[in-house]
DNA sequence: TTGCGGTCTCAAGTCGGCTTGAGGTCAACT
DNA sequence: AGTTGACCTCAAGCCGACTTGAGACCGCAA
């Protein structure tokens, strides 16, 4: 079993965030001892969980709280579906990004952005896409 | 040469964004007429290169006029190449996410998150990089 | 000439996810 | 007995990146 402060050092969080999500409903704390909460395995697991998802910067708290808190109303499977095919969006994002900064990196061009050919691939892309959609 | 809203269109950004992102020096029109903001060509690159960092969801503004603005005051490569491994990490933390929610998906446990041991393995990690860290 | 769509400025509001501060309890040391 | 240190609650504050609302201007068309 383990105090907030230690739990909160394990899970890679402030305390206060994790006072904020017992709060919000995502994870109690198993139990309370003179007042203080007390976390067990299970919920350290659970704790861990919202913090994975949570990182991906993606999802609001409610939606993570579907999913840890094991409360399955309404269409969650169709909303957690459209989360994973924003999650591979994102992916592919980063990807772009990397490329054009790692490019950025090593252009010897003065204006690279407007100038190297190479870097205008990513914004005409950007632009035709937009277009599209 | 585009007025604002369809540059805006074409960006894939609300008109007021584009507005934010002149006052905040990132990237102005070309020119005015009567009032009206006019983007040329090199700025719609522009543009398209803030939205790409932007839609990152792993840089501020500020750090974007450093590039897209092309002013290198300081120590903007050192900084840049952090981001550029940040960006990696979170490319990693999302395959993982993606893992996770996959399995969480198909997984006919009843309490997934706690009971299944290839969900486990997720949160083990987490909790066991965050003691080493 | 009246109306419409698109533009403008400026100040204030919004949002999520915490963080911070004030004021207090509790158990363990010295 | 007093002093840490870790915990508690509650309300208010913070942050970035916009968004919204009010009030006004511009050019064109019916």
């Amino acid at each position: 079993m383990w105090q907030i402060g230690e739990a909160a050092a394990k899970v890679g969080v402030a305390v206060s965030a994790l006072r904020y999500w017992d709060e919000r409903g995502l994870v109690a704390p198993a139990g309370r001892k003179a007042g203080a909460r007390w976390y067990g395995d299970e919920e350290m697991h659970r704790l861990a969980a919202v913090k994975l998802l949570q990182d991906t910067g993606m999802m609001s708290l409610d939606e993570i709280a579907a999913i840890v808190g094991g409360r399955s109303r309404g269409d969650w499977r169709a909303a957690m579906k459209s989360r994973l095919a924003e999650i591979r969006a994102q992916r592919e994002r980063l990807a772009a990004a990397e490329g054009f900064l790692e490019h950025f990196l090593r252009c010897p061009s003065e204006k690279p952005i407007v100038q190297c050919p190479r870097m205008r691939d990513y914004t005409d892309r950007a632009l035709r896409d937009d277009e599209a959609g």
